[in-house]
DNA sequence: TATTGTTATACTCTATAACTATA
DNA sequence: TATAGTTATAGAGTATAACAATA
């Protein structure tokens, strides 16, 4: 048995994300935690047959923005060019619909389908668990805090 | 003016890095806080030459711990064949000193140089100097507390 | 026989550019 | 002329396998 087993396809950011903290960098807590997290949602989202890519394209829609390609690229930070595999993947599967906007009909809305909303609740209530889990050793007050003060210090949009 | 400017090799993780915290899920604001704080720490180090994977390989050897290859590819969770290319480089540029570990002559120690630590010592300020400016609008408690919080959740190592 | 480091290669994902349709 | 979306392709980064030296 391999001291060192590799999933297929895991994520090793370009960026480093150390197993260990250093020094006294909040960075390095901070990229700790988060590859934590990332990996545990990216777990349980396999069941579901979902990336956290497709959880969050979903999430947007589901949160009423019923976004254009073109805004859910900003939103996702990614090259438009990526949005069109994204979306396409997440309409075969019926979960989206891709649909011409009336109002310029360049642009494409993206809106759920029965399907996907159904989808997109199994895998929110997925990825609580996994955030509950994570935060388990904290007390409520202090798992709201820690929301709280990321949320305080998020860069405006 | 394009509406949406790319650096060249800026990481876009296969994960989703949102924009945009979505619901009320940790998980988007750890995520947006760090992706700014990482890109905020990237760009710094830029001028100093460094990427932080280059970074966290100098702080680990300066933290005290004169790791073998092997170890430093646990730390970083990286393939150990990615190590030899990044260690290379760095003794390439004198910062660090790969030698053989006399105990073990199949491992290579890894252990910094003057040069090394003082380029580290530069590149922690300016870290130090974005993690600041990130929680600019934090109390020094609640920044203590931010770190400390993080610090509880760790998964162990 | 197992492990550390190394090299070479295949593969995945991303960046970029060119193109169509619409504004 | 500019913008949304699309397609194709080149490039960067990662995973995997094979190998040498040492244990």
């Amino acid at each position: 048995m391999s001291q060192h087993p590799k999933r297929k396809n895991q994520l090793t950011p370009l960026a480093a994300a150390t197993a260990a903290p250093v020094g006294d960098h909040l960075f390095f807590y901070l990229f700790q935690v988060e590859y934590a997290l990332r990996t545990g949602i990216e777990e349980r989202l396999q069941a579901l047959d979902l990336d956290l890519r497709q959880f969050s394209t979903l999430a947007f829609i589901v949160d009423g923005q019923a976004p254009t390609q073109h805004e859910l690229a900003q939103l996702l930070r990614l090259d438009p060019s990526q949005v069109v595999t994204l979306t396409k993947g997440l309409a075969e599967r019926q979960l989206l619909v891709r649909s011409i906007l009336e109002s310029d009909r360049r642009a494409k809305v993206l809106s759920i389908t029965v399907e996907g909303r159904r989808l997109y609740a199994q895998a929110a209530v997925a990825i609580r668990r996994v955030e509950d889990n994570l935060t388990a050793s904290l007390s409520r007050r202090d798992h709201t805090a820690l929301q709280s003060l990321l949320h305080r210090i998020l860069p405006p949009v």
